[in-house]
DNA sequence: CCGCGGAGTGTTTTT
DNA sequence: CACTCCGCGG
């Protein structure tokens, strides 16, 4: 395969470069993909075995898809070690834990379980009555995880941004100790533990060389998003051979919330000199005047990696709409006529999304898309396995696979009618000084002698006994948790036979698991999706989740004050450049026609009118845009409209 | 000590 | 407006 007339020069280059490291800075649209694909097949092409290639993504998505289409032409690729800093990480402590003393089952906290945690030892640690305006737990989970992604101390992230919290800093602390203490007892890592003892374990002179030697070839995505963890990762896997790769656009990066630094991006050619840098502008996505809008957005931008995008395209196309309305209920209606026309036009529901900062601006638009039978896959906001009725089913086969968990006791006994929190922690203190999970489960026995609600501790203790057994399937497991939960679930939820969905939807996955562990740790790190409903859906989704994609149509929710930019991100200027580097991504993945919608209705009450997002309100940013004012009375105008062609 | 119901609160983004 | 917290009755 001639890959050089594949791809344009700039393109090639960064193709071509086998040895050493190359720092490619990529707009939107313009063939990172493409570098990313034909690169494996170039390195492959060259004698490198794919098992020495390590590609590293921000989602899972994003790396199966550019290793399946390079599979496409190479099936090796297949063999390409790939997926996210996080599962990489999972995969490096369960080989090489015992290093580091880590238990050989490793059992993962998601974001719900850490807050719940640090909540239980912030209670006991206080007196709350008296420091009444104490953190919440998800507030203390947002201090000590940005203490760590961000390498300050917990001081420091009170300083900046937590003021008013700065006198609990010595509590914050204590928590904290605590917190890792209890992990240590209990046997589990949360998201950052993944990454933080993965780092120590490449600190580790001998571990660090077996690796480099294993992947020769690093490749990481999305670079302006890595944090300093990840950063130290990627350096200390690649400084031995130097041969990695790293692409990003500094335009693009928008997880500064969670640590992301632009520094990483901005030192990379420090770290690893001789770098090459190549720069990728032109854009193969989007009409020129798609691309003039993105462009007066760039402009207004502080970032540092000074760039123009250039249409690679003929079309010149038609300007960016922003589409005014009097309250959200008319914009959800015109938007579900405009899908409906683009779909009647020739843009199937698959080429079109609709993308918005925070999940709640897509709710009037879910109820409107229900009520037309127009259905759509949702990406962002609560995930499934977050939801109460999925925990707590995960919660039964948490204590099968770590009888210490005492957190996921609280839960499932809880359930029980006639226990509440102090019961459930009463047993659960019990059960941590058990010896394994049968005596953990004689616990239960005892404790139900003399109680008043004992048959249904009996039932607990009966279910879990049964699913316990060594050779039983994880799914088999599951079905047994699933019947005994059943009766649970309609007596909790009004709404059951929603939810009961869900399980079902659970059920197929937990078939196509051997490792009970293994289940439980890719439902929080690996969501599996169900692929056959992906492919002919439209699409809603947070413009976080968007990164990387594009479709046809674009409709943007929300370019509101307080919506984007989000009212919670106006503390500094750097939230408020990373709301417009949001706004950016936001656009830059529309390929044909783009919708920016605004009402005018607030949701402060009948008196609270929005205003223009100030990333719009303009002049050089507004004279690329066409405006449309539907917002007075009806909805006529819809229909009168000139059709758009497509 | 459980659990219900009313009052109050704060409301993002993800692995 | 959904979720959490708090107080009270059982």
């Amino acid at each position: 395969m001639n890959i050089e007339k594949l791809l344009n020069p700039s393109q090639w280059e960064a193709v071509k470069t086998i040895e050493g490291p190359v720092l490619v800075i990529a707009g939107p649209g313009s063939g990172k993909t493409r570098v990313i694909e034909y690169r494996v097949l170039h390195l492959m092409e060259n004698g490198v075995r794919p098992e020495a290639i390590l590609l590293l993504t921000f989602t899972r998505r994003a790396a199966a898809e550019m290793l399946n289409r390079a599979a496409e032409h190479d099936p090796r690729a297949r063999k390409v070690e790939g997926g996210t800093f996080h599962s990489f990480a999972y995969k490096l402590l369960k080989q090489y834990g015992a290093n580091l003393g880590l238990p050989k089952n490793l059992l993962i906290l998601d974001e719900d379980d850490a807050q719940e945690a640090l909540g239980k030892i912030a209670s006991r640690i206080n007196l709350t009555d008296e420091n009444k305006k104490f953190p919440q737990k998800n507030t203390l989970r947002n201090i000590i995880s940005g203490a760590l992604n961000k390498n300050l101390s917990i001081e420091e992230i009170l300083e900046r941004g937590y003021e008013h919290l700065s006198r609990f800093a010595e509590d914050i602390e204590k928590i904290k100790e605590n917190y890792v203490a209890y992990k240590r007892e209990s046997g589990y890592l949360d998201y950052d533990d993944l990454l933080f003892y993965s780092r120590e374990l490449l600190k580790d002179e001998k571990i660090r060389e077996v690796l480099s030697q294993k992947y020769r070839f690093v490749m990481v995505d999305e670079y302006q998003d890595t944090n300093k963890l990840q950063g130290d990762i990627t350096y200390l896997l690649s400084a031995g051979h130097k041969n990695v790769m790293v692409v990003g656009d500094d335009a693009q990066s928008i997880y500064g919330f969670r640590g992301a630094r632009h520094e990483n991006i901005m030192s990379f050619p420090e770290q690893f000199e001789n770098c090459k840098i190549v720069k990728l502008e032109s854009n193969y996505r989007s009409t020129q005047a798609i691309l003039d809008l993105s462009n007066a957005v760039l402009e207004n931008m502080e970032n540092k990696f000074k760039k123009t995008l250039l249409a690679a395209r003929e079309s010149a196309g038609e300007k960016p709409n922003i589409i005014y309305f009097g309250d959200a209920e008319e914009e959800a209606a015109w938007v579900k006529e405009k899908i409906h026309e683009f779909i009647l036009n020739g843009a199937p529901p698959a080429r079109q999304a609709v993308l918005f900062r925070s999940s709640y601006v897509s709710i009037p638009l879910q109820a409107e898309l229900a009520r037309a039978g127009l259905p759509f896959k949702i990406f962002g906001g609560l995930k499934f396995y977050e939801t109460a009725h999925v925990k707590d089913v995960l919660a039964h086969l948490k204590v099968l696979a770590n009888f210490k968990d005492e957190l996921s006791w609280s839960r499932i006994l809880t359930l029980l009618p006639g226990v509440g929190g102090k019961t459930a922690e009463t047993i659960a203190s019990q059960i941590r000084r058990a010896g394994d999970l049968n005596s953990a489960l004689n616990v239960l026995v005892r404790y139900a002698e003399g109680y008043k609600y004992s048959p249904h501790l009996a039932e607990l203790k009966q279910t879990l006994a049964r699913a316990a057994v060594q050779n039983l399937s994880v799914g088999g497991k599951f079905g047994l948790i699933a019947d005994y939960y059943l009766p649970i679930l309609k007596e909790k939820f009004d709404e059951w036979p929603n939810r009961l969905n869900d399980l079902e939807a659970l059920r197929p996955i937990t078939l196509s698991y051997t490792d009970l562990n293994d289940l439980l740790a890719d439902l929080v790190i690996e969501i599996p999706e169900d692929r056959q409903q992906n492919e002919k859906l439209l699409t809603l989704s947070t413009i976080h989740s968007a990164k990387g994609l594009e479709w046809d149509v674009v409709y943007l929710l929300g370019v509101m004050e307080g919506v984007l930019p989000s009212k919670i991100a106006l503390k500094s200027r750097e939230e408020i450049e990373e709301e417009r580097r949001l706004f950016y991504v936001a656009i830059t993945r529309a390929r044909n026609k783009l919708f920016l919608l605004f009402h005018l209705a607030g949701n402060m009450g009948p008196m609270s009118f929005n205003r223009l997002s100030r990333f719009l309100d303009d002049p050089s940013v507004l004279l690329s845009v066409e405006h449309k004012d539907l917002s007075n009375g009806s909805n006529d105008g819809i229909y009168d409209e000139e059709s758009v062609e497509y």
